[in-house]
Order: structure tokens, then C-alpha cells, then sequence
DNA sequence: ATGGCAGATGTTATCTGA
């Protein structure tokens, strides 16, 4: 089973993109942040008639996430994160498929730091851990992925001394992340590629995808119930060097059967 | 060190992203 995340930055606008990668790759679980439309606008039928079913979360504008499934429904269990009533962006969704948990998250990006939105963005990473622990002494299988906004170690910056004070790589940035894996999760690229640089976005500037300047801030994190079952995972990378690219690839997994 | 690009909203630009 192939379940992939991917940041579109933009669903309407990225919709050709989406569909031909939805085609040429055939995931059978799909997470998607940065839908940046509200719920009138989306994109209902192309993505049945791609051949999935789907939950939305959207708002107007700015953030969104989503989860699709070609096999089945996505049981809904929550689009809130637990913890703040007064945060209204849609930044989680999270269902059962397949008989796995699917947390499809997009965390805040936090810039510019210090200040409120790197207040809001470790405020949010801590509701997510506190959540991610209720996940986690379920004992189900559980899989947190979507956009983290962090690059985790020095491997997954390609300048790390120019993101040292930046919100996606500053000290407690990083400590968040390690804290929430702390927990017993899974960074799947990491466990199957300890050593290798591997991205997940290139800026628009500046050819960065060109000079491979890039960032691994998209990732999956697995439960252990999961371990045994990892078989592969990577990054579509060259999904980024389409026409009309979103500036993140998709990311992705396999799992055996159980 | 700076500014470069792209999407959405809805204007002759602003905000946000990472």
C-alpha cells in the first residue's frame, strides 16, 4: 500500500499537476496542505473522477488540508487539533483508513522569528505532541505526516548557516521535533536513508530546484505498530520539475499488508 | 545582504509562504 503526502500550494490552481500525478503514481492514500481554497471551491468531482474518496478541511485563502483514499471512505475522527478553540486555521485532519490512523497535519511555518507567528508555530508543535501521545499509547497503527515546517538535522538543509535563525531551523524548532519523536515515532526517510540529502521543497527563487538547493521539511512519522511493515519510501522529486509545480514534492511510503 | 517567485484576493497592490 502506498500512502504519499503532498503540500500543493494551491489545489485549484495545481489541479493538472495533482491529477497527473495522482495518475502516473497511483498512491492509494493521499494527504494534501496548502489547499488554499474554501469548501465551495473544491475540487469535488476531478478527484472522484480520479478515483478517490476524500475529506476536506479547507478555510478561505490560506492553509487547508485534505485526505483521499481509493479504497474506502476516510472515516472521519477529527479536523481540530486538540488544545486552542481559538485557533480557527485549518491546519489538521485526521481519519481512519485502511485500518491505519491518518493524521494529515500542516504546521505552521513560524516566520518571522522571534515573534508571534514563532510563538504560535512551537504553541501549535506542542498541542500536536500532546496529541501525538494520546495517538501513541493507542497502540494503533498511526501515521502523522504532511508538512512539518522543520528540517530536522543539518542533513536536511542544503546552507544550514543560513537557516540557523530562521523559524524552520532554529534551535527550538528542532528540539520540538526531536521531542515529539522522542515519543517512539518514525521518521521513515530517515530509518531507510540515514545518511542520504534528501528534499522535499525548493524555493521559486533562483532556480533552487535547478542547483538542487532545497529542504526536507515534508515528512512521515510512524507508530511502531508500523516498523515491521515500512517496505519503502521517497520523494517524487521529479514532480517538482513540471510546469506549474507546487514549490514541495510529494513524499511517500509503502507498507506491507499485515 | 538582498531579493528573487508564486497563489489568492481583488487591485492597480497586499498578504503569505519557507
Amino acid at each position: 500500500m502506498r500512502i504519499a503526502t503532498y503540500n500543493v500550494n494551491g489545489v485549484n490552481g495545481r489541479l493538472p499537476v495533482l491529477l497527473r500525478w495522482l495518475k502516473e503514481t497511483a498512491p492509494d492514500i493521499v494527504c494534501l496542505q496548502e489547499l488554499k481554497a474554501p469548501e465551495e471551491k473544491y475540487p469535488l468531482q476531478a478527484i472522484e473522477d480520479a478515483g478517490y474518496h476524500a475529506i476536506w478541511h479547507g478555510q478561505k485563502s490560506w492553509n487547508g488540508v485534505a485526505i483521499f483514499s481509493r479504497n474506502e471512505q476516510p472515516i472521519e475522527i477529527t479536523r481540530v487539533l486538540p488544545g486552542d478553540p481559538e485557533d480557527l486555521h485549518s491546519r489538521y485532519i485526521e481519519a481512519t483508513v485502511n485500518d491505519l490512523i491518518i493524521g494529515c497535519l500542516y504546521l505552521p511555518n513560524g516566520n518571522p522569528a522571534p515573534g508571534p507567528k514563532f510563538d504560535y508555530k512551537l504553541r501549535w508543535f506542542e498541542r500536536l505532541t500532546l496529541h501525538a501521545a494520546d495517538l501513541m499509547a493507542s497502540g494503533k497503527p498511526v501515521i502523522l505526516t504532511g508538512d512539518y515546517n522543520v528540517m530536522p538535522t543539518e542533513l536536511d538543509v542544503y546552507k544550514p548557516e543560513r537557516w540557523v535563525d530562521d523559524a524552520l531551523f532554529r534551535p527550538e524548532t528542532r528540539a520540538a521535533f526531536q521531542k515529539l519523536l522522542a515519543q517512539g515515532w518514525t521518521d521513515a526517510i530517515r530509518k531507510l536513508y540515514p545518511h542520504e540529502v534528501i528534499y522535499t521543497f525548493w524555493d521559486y527563487f533562483r532556480d533552487a530546484y535547478g542547483r538542487n538547493a532545497g529542504l526536507r521539511i515534508d515528512h512521515f512519522l510512524l507508530s511502531p505498530a508500523l516498523n515491521k511493515r515500512l517496505r519503502s519510501a521517497g520523494v517524487d522529486s521529479f514532480v517538482r520539475g513540471w510546469e506549474k509545480s507546487s514549490d514541495h514534492a510529494p513524499v511517500w511510503i509503502e507498507l506491507d499488508d499485515k
